[in-house]
DNA sequence: GAGCACTGC
């Protein structure tokens, strides 16, 4: 891509050549791994995992030790019959299913399990023993347990090995079953409980004994170098070196916690690969861990932040010319392709967290594995979690995978015993079932969204209520991306001793947020998503069942500083059969107009043979593409214009780009970009309290005006801004400061850009009809004309569609209407509309709108509604 | 009269 300007056919057949001839040698370097001394490497690392493992089973059996607590918390007498009545389910349920060997295996292994049970089972008969006991309910630590069993001095392999296995079909039962050893008290408070089935559980990676959770103490006491070597990723530090040398893309397939991120870059500095000028680059799908990693490597590498380590996020470069390790967001580096498109000053391109399929690292797949052809002497590092390793590494032309391995604790998973039919409901009774039977420690519950989290935070403080005192204490915190920040702390605070924190959040906490000391995880099985419709243009949040990744990743959060357990308030069937493995990557999901428009500005040209890891709808490509040439951002040859040249300079969506150079025309620039850094906060402006709704509503209302909701975002700004950027200002007019901060420093970065594209920043105060004009020529396509009843229709697909109920023309119903978004929630609607006159669209989009489609003659038989408002209708 | 999952440039 980087020599398509001004490269001849010659030029171009003998860097192919180049290409090719390095293709061959890497496919040779793949295959010669089995043969040369690299192999020894692996396999001398293979050997040092095992002799660890070995190690571990010598020293103190905290694996028996971690097996046997979990089997005290359960009635032996249950499980054979429980593992019968599994045997005889599974037979039943899946009696008319086609198995998998697998599948047949699983089932004539359980029989086999059962017969050797009920053998056991006689063999106890005789000795009548009663070895365990309940676990008591300990206050501090969930690893406190009693070790009661007198014969596990001897311990006996093969009946160890049953139990352990028998584990996979233990009834787990809350509350009143085990009356003998159960507090009495919990018998009356628990009206209604759910039966969870354990299945199989997570193992974890973490069951050494020097590897125990450390108080935070004890962390603060280790040194930056012990900490350094206690990491997984250390042992691998030579072999790993080794690996990268001989090969220019490797993947990584570590857990988090192998301390691969922090390592890594650290390694390969020692190892001289930023000699020469060039830099280690690392990408990160958030900016707090961009920022947060990177301090944490100048820390160990006693170097000041943003000298020889830094960090680059949107709005934030922290980096010098002396920086040679630098950490930075996908999306950043996706722009420095712009500036750099042949990534020269890297040496090193580790894209970390690549199996999370963000929408940017899946761009820069694509384009790095191009660059790596031209570019024999960089070296890709592609970091991934477990199960994606083979795929990312047939991408890349069969790269080796190096495994390093992780520090997770083992969680274990239960399952409904049935189904619930209503999850907020077996959220809330499975919160007190683990309150009130459980040892303390944190429990996590995830939910759709903020309306969930508030329902499910109301009837659960009532039940706590009613309960009083016959239960301890129950800290109910939620936590979502727009709860103001203040708020969203609390989850960070220690919960006080004797108390136990449940946390209710969002998808936030399965990787935004990370909280400590969660020990039980509640995972109903939903999250929102949402789906782009190339079709229609549409946008749509819907509630759906999770991935089994994601469900793993969210059960992963139980196990990050102790043994955890994992409730999934579905069955254990639903996860095999109604889960898809992964989730649907985000790039085919949404609106390609952004993307498509920078690859254009690289010059690839040629979008539908793009290498990409999973390819998006192809209708997506098209209407992309479709709409850059109706903006003028593409001539018919599909080459970029010098408008899309521009346009790309911004990071915005091409019609919102379209929108800020055209407001050069009306003189309105000024207003235009506190309009598009508004409309670029995502409807998370206002703030409304459920307790305060009618006030926040009139605040709202005091904004608006007349044109419509471009205009009241504009004139929100210009309030603002007049307040001197005031948080009272805002807490005064239920306006979220953080989304007005966000506004500010975008518009900021715009204003830059604007100036950088020699565009003049101008006012032109109160012509509103400039104003909207401007936002026409950028939205053309988004036109929608009123129909019948207070409805519209859109010009383009004439599909229906309504006025936001908050949109301030609601209760207008122009004629014609300008608007942002389609968003499908319980209707179709339309976010952020502003009137405007059909006849602006003649004079903004002359080669997309003919006078005769815009007649309102077509549209006659409901003249005679046009012109009045919603209230007139309605009577 | 409805509702805003989460990131990122």
């Amino acid at each position: 891509m980087s020599s398509d300007s001004g490269s001849s056919d010659e030029d171009r057949r003998a860097r192919d050549e180049f290409a090719a001839r390095l293709r061959k040698r890497d496919k040779e370097k793949t295959r010669n791994i089995a043969t040369s001394s690299d192999k020894k490497a692996f396999e001398e690392a293979a050997k040092r995992l095992k002799l660890d493992a070995e190690n571990q089973e010598k020293l103190i059996p905290r694996l028996r030790i971690e097996s046997r607590r979990k089997y005290l918390e359960k009635r032996k007498e249950d499980k054979v019959q429980e593992l019968e009545a599994d045997i005889l389910d599974d037979e039943y349920l899946f009696a008319d299913e086609e198995l998998t060997e697998r599948e047949k295996k699983e089932r004539s292994h359980k029989r086999k399990l059962l017969e050797l049970a009920k053998e056991h089972e006689k063999a106890r008969e005789l000795e009548r023993v009663q070895r365990y006991h309940m676990p008591r309910d300990v206050k501090d630590s969930v690893n406190e347990y009693e070790e009661v069993d007198d014969r596990e001095k001897k311990p006996n392999y093969e009946q160890k090995k049953w139990e352990e296995e028998q584990m996979s079909s233990a009834v787990f039962r809350f509350g009143a079953k085990n009356k003998e050893s159960q507090d009495r008290e919990y018998d009356l408070v628990l009206d209604s409980q759910i039966d969870f089935i354990r299945a199989l559980s997570m193992p974890g990676t973490k069951e050494k004994p020097e590897e125990r959770p450390m108080t935070e103490k004890q962390k603060k006491r280790m040194t930056i170098e012990e900490t350094q070597k206690s990491l997984p990723v250390y042992k691998f530090k030579d072999d790993l070196i080794a690996a990268i040398q001989a090969h220019q893309v490797l993947i990584i397939e570590g857990e988090t916690g192998s301390g691969k991120t922090t390592q890594i870059p650290q390694y390969l500095y020692q190892a001289g690969f930023t000699k020469d000028n060039k830099k280690i680059g690392c990408t990160q799908p958030r900016r707090v861990a961009a920022m947060s990693v990177a301090a944490r490597v100048a820390e160990e590498m006693n170097v000041k932040l943003g000298n020889e380590v830094g960090y680059s996020i949107r709005f934030e470069d922290c980096t010098s010319e002396r920086t040679v390790i630098k950490y930075m967001t996908d999306g950043t580096l996706h722009r420095e392709f712009l500036s750099e498109p042949d990534l020269l000053s890297y040496s090193v391109m580790m894209i970390d967290e690549a199996h999370e399929r963000t929408l940017h690292t899946d761009i820069l797949f694509g384009l790095v594995k191009d660059i790596a052809r031209f570019r024999p002497d960089l070296k890709l590092l592609i970091s991934s979690a477990t199960l994606d390793a083979e795929k990312f590494s047939s991408f890349f032309d069969d790269a080796p995978i190096f495994r390093i391995p992780g520090r997770r604790f083992p969680v274990d998973i239960y399952y409904t015993k049935a189904p619930e039919a209503d999850y907020i409901d077996a959220c809330v009774v499975s919160i007190l079932q683990i309150h009130a039977t459980q040892p303390l420690g944190d429990i996590l519950v995830f939910l759709t969204g903020q309306e969930e989290i508030e329902t499910c935070q109301e009837i659960l403080s009532d039940r706590v209520r009613r309960l009083g005192t016959r239960v301890k204490e129950l800290l109910i915190l939620p936590v979502y991306a727009n709860l103001p920040s203040d708020l969203q702390a609390k989850i960070f605070e220690p919960t006080p001793p004797g108390a136990r924190k449940v946390v209710l959040a969002t998808n936030i906490a399965e990787t935004s947020l990370t909280i400590d000391n969660i020990i039980y995880v509640i995972d109903p099985g939903f999250c929102k998503q949402n789906n782009f419709n190339s079709r229609t243009g549409m946008e749509s949040l819907v509630v759906v069942p999770v991935s089994k990744a994601s469900a793993n990743q969210r059960a992963g959060r139980a196990g990050r500083v102790a043994a955890g357990k994992c409730f999934r308030l579905y069955t254990a069937w639903a996860y095999k059969h109604e889960l898809e493995d992964n989730t649907v990557p985000e790039i085919q999901r949404v609106n390609l107009g952004n993307v498509v428009l920078m690859l254009k500005a690289l010059g690839i040209n040629d979008l539908v043979h793009f290498d990409f890891l999973d390819p998006p709808p192809h209708e997506t490509l098209v209407l992309a593409l479709e709409q850059l040439y109706a903006l003028g951002a593409l001539n018919h040859h599909g080459e970029l214009t010098k408008l899309g040249r521009r346009m790309a300079e911004f990071p915005l969506d091409p019609m919102m780009g379209k929108m800020l150079l055209a407001s050069e025309k009306y003189k309105c620039s000024e207003e235009i970009v506190s309009i598009a850094a508004m409309l670029s906060v995502n409807s998370a402006i206002f703030y409304r309290p459920k307790d305060k709704l009618v006030h926040a509503d009139t605040a709202r209302k005091n904004f608006f005006l007349p044109g419509g909701d471009h205009l009241v975002l504009c004139n929100i700004y210009k309030q603002w801004a007049d307040s001197d950027y005031s948080t009272q200002w805002c807490y005064e007019n239920y306006i979220q400061y953080r989304s007005m901060k966000r506004a500010r420093d975008v518009r900021e970065q715009l204003v830059g850009l604007m100036e950088r594209v020699e565009m003049e920043i101008v006012s032109n105060h109160g012509d509103t009809v400039a104003i909207r004009k401007a936002i026409t020529a950028g939205y053309f396509y988004h036109i929608a004309r009123l129909s019948k009843a207070g409805s519209y229709k859109t010009v383009k697909h004439n599909q229906t569609v309504m006025i936001h109920p908050n949109s301030s023309l609601f209760e207008e119903l122009p004629r014609w209407v300008v608007y942002y978004e389609l968003v499908f929630t319980t209707k179709e609607y339309m976010r952020q509309a502003s009137e405007i006159e059909s006849k602006w669209l003649l004079e903004v989009a002359p080669h997309y709108y003919k006078p005769k489609e815009l007649e309102d003659s077509t549209n006659m038989k409901f003249s005679k509604n046009i012109g009045k408002t919603r209230e007139e209708l309605r009577t």
